[in-house]
DNA sequence: CGTCTTTGACCTGCGC
DNA sequence: GCGCAGGTCAAAGACG
């Protein structure tokens, strides 16, 4: 269940605190004269204490202080606001509590009202009890009402994720059994297609992914499937086209080596420590992976670099100078890029000391109040339940960029630590068609404005107007792509907005269920992240069993569970897999003429 | 004293 | 080759 719940007013306070709180505006040699003098004139004698004076007031005040501004070493992009409830999980708990306070409040001015009484003191001691008593069965009767909206959400959202939850069996049935079926022809006619016998050994082939597989793979393996089986209904073109859904891990591998190194990658010792860069999701659609036996070693160099490079930005409203997305950050630098006057601020992982996975910070030049968060790379750890929500968006935002974007390579996505990267996720949205896919580009004001790297912009500022329709994503993206560069790669936008839950930004991400181990995390890790009443035996979930890995059935099932999770749980993700369904079964994956981009585009409406 | 942020300097890639 | 811009490094300082 998840209530947004963030003050998406006063930017302006919020920006005014930014300028105020950060001594970004005055910072290094590459920067501005003007920005300089900002820094020079805010305090005659010492900025430094000017910035950490200004932290501690706005710490008092409560309101949105970065982790650069929490200077008090471990508190690192903690729930930036004591004030507000900063995830949804503190949101229902707070409103529970309040539920239980309320009649105590109650009362407890009743027995003092009766003390009162008793005393036969002044009749205007009765009323003021009299009107505290009604105030509080006012606010009881609030409380309860609004207690019965989240309920009354959470069953939709549990109705919709039943429904979505009965379709994909539907499908991955009718994908089983159409495998068999292709099976045994394959049996028949070539006893030694290593092909189809790797799909029915590959059961991540079947999985929730969100999109359109662009595997050359798993459309000869679709298209055997239809011949084998005439008839297919809507459902199989849709699948036909490319469609397998499943949150989870849609990996082909097309290979017995490459399947022997997933395999090896997922014994337990090996799970983490051999997760190399280039493995992880994000960077885990090397499109070249599977070319990778016949390239040069500069070649694969290259290539894997190409693919390390690839990001995913974030946009969204967000007053605090940095979105709480669960994870560990350091700040590592930060410059002033050209067109925009706001520095950006780069952030390394710090949850893992190897982590690759760095963050750029900026605000929007067009709109003050949209933060702009690029994500570069993967994370090789398991990551905190706070985080793997944006994790998880952002990896499967990134193989949908690659895939997309690389999709006319041959045998894309057979690569085996794909496959074990894409376990770490849950999530994978594909575009099949190459020819689908237009690209949006990043402004050069805009905090992926590098043209050496693909990037994908997952919109989450649109107001619910503007997401409602495929019309209205799609001049959203035109938005964003206006006066872009040209770029070597092609970016993506999306639109994951998702009515008015999604027009502000979630303060936490930490519905996420999609754990990327079942390792431990040492308390000194958790000390930043704001628990609640989570113990952290619950915190770290286990998504896939490393030590013994399950059967393919189970394994999906594990997906599935893990995935819908992290759908009811989160609006963003919801309207993201609604988007990518309703592209999808509105015709957007049959209609060739359809740009991927202004499919995905398209939103769902879940109420 | 350890950790973190700040920020000037440096490196690298790209376009001309 | 040069300049520009993005990205990173690392020394210095602040803080608890």
């Amino acid at each position: 269940m998840v209530l947004v719940v963030m003050d998406t007013n006063n930017n302006n306070d919020s920006l005014m605190k930014m300028k105020r709180s950060s001594p970004s505006s005055g910072f290094g040699a590459d920067q501005g004269v003007a920005i300089k003098r900002e820094k020079s004139t805010s305090n005659g004698s010492s900025s430094n204490n000017t910035d950490r004076e200004n932290r501690k007031e706005l710490q008092l005040e409560g309101g949105v202080v970065d982790s650069n501004q929490n200077k008090g070493g471990n508190t690192k992009e903690k729930s930036s606001s004591p004030n507000k409830p900063s995830s949804p999980n503190q949101r229902l708990e707070l409103i529970s509590f309040n539920n239980l306070q309320a009649p105590k409040t109650a009362a407890t001015v009743r027995s003092s009202a009766i003390d009162t009484n008793s005393n036969a003191t002044s009749s205007s001691n009765k009323n003021t009890e009299d009107d505290q008593l009604v105030s509080a069965k006012a606010e009881m009767s609030q409380v309860k009402q609004e207690n019965e909206r989240l309920k009354t959400t959470l069953s939709k959202v549990v109705k919709d994720y039943q429904s979505l939850q009965m379709h994909f069996f539907d499908i991955v049935q009718r994908e089983q059994t159409k495998q068999k079926s292709t099976d045994t022809t394959a049996v028949a006619v070539l006893p030694v297609s290593t092909h189809h016998k790797e799909i029915d050994e590959e059961p991540e082939l079947i999985s929730l992914s969100l999109g359109r597989s662009n595997s050359a793979e798993l459309k000869k393996f679709k298209d055997s499937s239809s011949k084998s089986k005439d008839g297919a209904g809507n459902h199989e073109d849709d699948l036909n086209k490319g469609l397998a859904l499943g949150l989870g891990c849609k990996f082909e591998v097309s290979s017995n080596a490459a399947r022997t190194e997933l395999i090896t990658n997922q014994s337990p010792e090996n799970s983490f420590e051999e997760l190399k860069e280039e493995e992880v999701v994000g960077e885990q659609w090397p499109p070249s992976k599977i070319l990778k036996t016949v390239r040069s070693g500069d070649d694969e160099l290259s290539q894997q670099n190409q693919v390390k490079k690839a990001r995913v930005s974030v946009r969204a409203r967000c007053d605090t100078p940095t979105m709480n997305d669960g994870c560990q950050w350091r700040k590592y630098g930060q410059k002033i890029a050209k067109g925009n006057p706001c520095p950006r601020a780069y952030y390394r992982c710090t949850v893992a000391p190897a982590c690759p996975v760095r963050k750029q910070v900026q605000r929007c030049a067009e709109n003050m109040s949209i933060l702009i968060t690029t994500y570069e790379g993967t994370h090789n750890h398991p990551l905190p339940i706070a985080a793997t929500a944006m994790a998880s968006t952002t990896s499967a935002a990134a193989c949908m960029l690659l895939s997309g974007s690389t999709s006319s390579r041959p045998n894309f996505g057979t690569s085996a630590t794909t496959g074990t990267s894409g376990d770490l996720n849950g999530l994978s949205f594909n575009i099949s068609d190459n020819s689908r896919s237009r690209p949006f580009y990043i402004p050069n004001s805009s905090i992926s404005s590098s043209p050496s790297y693909p990037t994908i912009t997952l919109d989450l500022t649109a107001p619910p107007a503007l997401s409602s329709s495929t019309s209205s994503a799609a001049s959203q993206f035109s938005r964003l792509s206006s006066n872009f560069p040209t770029t070597r790669y092609s970016s993506t936008s999306l639109n994951f907005s998702s009515g008015s839950e999604s027009s502000t930004l979630p303060t936490s991400w930490g519905n996420g269920y999609l754990s990327y181990g079942n390792q431990p995390y040492n308390k000194s890790q958790l000390g930043s992240l704001n628990l609640g009443r989570q113990t952290q035996e619950n915190f770290y979930q286990p998504y896939f069993q490393k030590n013994a890995p399950p059967p393919p059935q189970q394994n999906m099932t594990e997906s599935i569970a893990a995935a819908t999770k992290a759908i009811t749980s989160d609006p963003s993700f919801r309207s993201a897999l609604a988007a990518a369904i309703t592209s999808i079964v509105n015709g957007g994956a049959v209609n060739g003429n359809q740009a991927g981009g202004e499919n995905v585009g398209q939103n769902l409406k879940w109420e």
